[in-house]
DNA sequence: CATTTATTTCGATAAAATCCGAAAATACCG
DNA sequence: CGGTATTTTCGGATTTTATCGAAATAAATG
């Protein structure tokens, strides 16, 4: 990796700080990072001298971002060691996180809601408001699914353009859905 | 609040649960749980006794919670103590909630790109793949910026039917997007 | 203004997460 | 197969975070 500037040590340790605050390892999030900025595949003894941790530690690192599917094994000819690289495309990385996110903690969440929603319906247990507001934040929940589910099957070009539309999209919204 | 039911402990669990891995305390996430489930505003006495917590924990998770802008205090007549309720639109919830998270986590990740991509700009510095990466990046988080900000200035209504239209949002797009 | 009631602050402790380094396991080579 | 390079596992040390309870502060009451 060549030594890295001051400005992607910051970036790096930024990435650190941002991943603990989205319950990510500030580790895991570094060693992310690094192998994101990177020209070429690392090796783990590569990261774990430039950022200064344990072998031990990366090869969790690494394993724990396979895990979520943004990081690649990769061999190269005459070399034994392992080396990763992320995806290129950061939309399509974006796009992994997302799902794995939802996958992970949506879809449980979910699942809980529903639940609960029937139980509280069926036992009528005195707790009317209660069931009201499950009910509401499951609707919630569902039409956020829905509209996830929308645009994860969109091409990323698409995504883009409509991200993009700017002051267009409430209108055409507003036109589409008037009666 | 008179007794949680099973379903409902078992939710405010949940909550709590999903609340760590949101990188957000669990009690506090158990705290707001609760006071989202109740059909009255709650004093942090009968949260305390209710969850099984220190006064002082609690009076912490309030505050915190006062700080995300989730929830408000109530004076009660004929009642010295304090009183604490939930916003009671849910959708009106996510959004306090998402407009959050945005300003304490997203905005500084996007200065730190904007800062990174004009540095690594500047400094010819070898390294032009990483450039090149940070401004893949910085693109894909402002893209995110413009459509949340379409977003947030919508009402919730037209969110929601926009979320539901199903198929119809990828088509619409599609038409008038083309050339 | 003393007293009761409610809330917050803060240092200590407990619990959890992180990280290391040694040892074990695995893969490769001659 | 023995030796070497590489990765993984694992127990425990370290650090961080969460939680408690006591003390301090603040607010209300008579």
């Amino acid at each position: 990796m060549s030594e890295l500037t001051p400005a992607m040590q910051d970036f790096i340790l930024h990435w650190g700080e941002m991943g603990t605050s989205w319950g990510i390892n500030r580790t895991v999030a570094q060693v992310y990072a690094m192998l994101y900025l990177s020209s070429r595949p690392l090796t783990a003894d590569e990261i774990c001298e430039t950022l200064s941790l344990a072998r031990s530690t990366v090869s969790t690192a690494l394993h724990e971002l396979q895990g979520w599917g943004v990081i690649r094994l990769i061999h190269v000819l005459g070399d034994r060691r392992d080396h990763f690289e992320t995806m290129s495309d950061i939309w399509e990385m974006f796009r992994v996180i997302l799902n794995e996110r939802k996958r992970r903690e949506f879809d449980p969440t979910l699942a809980i809601l529903r639940k609960t929603a029937t139980i509280l319906s069926e036992e009528e247990s005195g707790h009317p408001v209660a069931k009201e507001k499950v009910e509401d934040m499951l609707d919630l929940f569902e039409t956020i699914t829905t509209a996830y589910n929308q645009v994860e099957k969109m091409p990323t070009e698409t995504i883009k353009k409509m991200a993009k539309l700017g002051d267009g999209l409430a209108k055409i919204i507003g036109v589409v859905t008037q009666e």
